[in-house]
DNA sequence: TGCAGATACCTACAGGTGTCGGTATAAGTA
DNA sequence: TACTTATACCGACACCTGTAGGTATCTGCA
């Protein structure tokens, strides 16, 4: 679960899909479409097209299962999360993590009892730089 | 310099025009070519493209100066990069400021003296909370 | 006056994305 | 057995994106 594609960007409604079948585990086209359709109107093909897309490009694996296939990511979450922040701090904030946390606290601001578990995470992540 | 359009999402290259666009305030085709061009070889029609299509969007502004178009950017940068930020965070993070960050310390870290500033920017953010 | 260089406009094209319809097949049910 | 319901596959379409060539115009300099 760990080689991640040389990452040619996903779109918005691509992370939407690949979010459900990383909560899921495991599902079929029908369940991540009753699972999205639940937000917003889609079609059922457009769900397949994009997760068998997403199976061609190696973002989900497939396995037969009966006469179905079932879906599971084949790059895991966190990596996947974190390059995308990545990139996201380099194009768009020029490399600095300060730049995007600033804008994101100033779009949303915090609550006092996440400004304290953030805080928590600085530390630990302070302290354990070096293992990365 | 505020009226967002209703956000139909910057890719990666609109951004880094933009990028440059903030940091020139107005500039012409050529001029952002040049920064452009410095970096990643690009023809100037490409450049010159891409920013008539920011302009017919509502990203970018131009005015006449003699026979030539100065651009500059229609939308703040802070704002803008906010709205980016949040979107990210409500499409991959399921709205929580947190788990981007996570992601964010997990797949950079940071360095002490960031880590300082980072603290003080939440102090700052947690007690001015209820301005925004 | 004529040419080089910058500029803008028009057009194009391949590849990606979001959206499905149509159709065939398999499975469960009346 | 016939019908309903999933499922998958093929193909399509419009729009966006990154890329750029061709061409006309303007401007400054030899």
């Amino acid at each position: 679960m760990d080689k991640a594609p040389e990452f040619p960007q996903l779109s918005e409604t691509h992370l939407e899909i690949m979010n459900l079948v990383w909560q899921a585990g495991e599902a079929t086209v029908g369940e991540i479409w009753k699972a999205l359709a639940g937000r917003r109107k889609v079609a059922r093909n457009t769900v397949l097209t994009l997760m068998e897309r997403l199976e061609k490009k190696g973002w989900l694996r497939r396995r037969v299962d009966g006469h179905v296939y079932r879906y599971s990511a084949a790059v895991g979450r966190e990596a996947t999360l974190g390059k995308i922040v990545g990139r996201l701090v380099d194009t768009a904030f020029d490399g600095s993590t300060e730049g995007l946390m600033m804008a994101l606290l100033d779009e949303r601001g915090i609550t006092p009892s996440e400004a304290e578990r953030i805080r928590v995470m600085i530390d630990k992540a302070k302290r354990s730089k070096s293992k990365k």
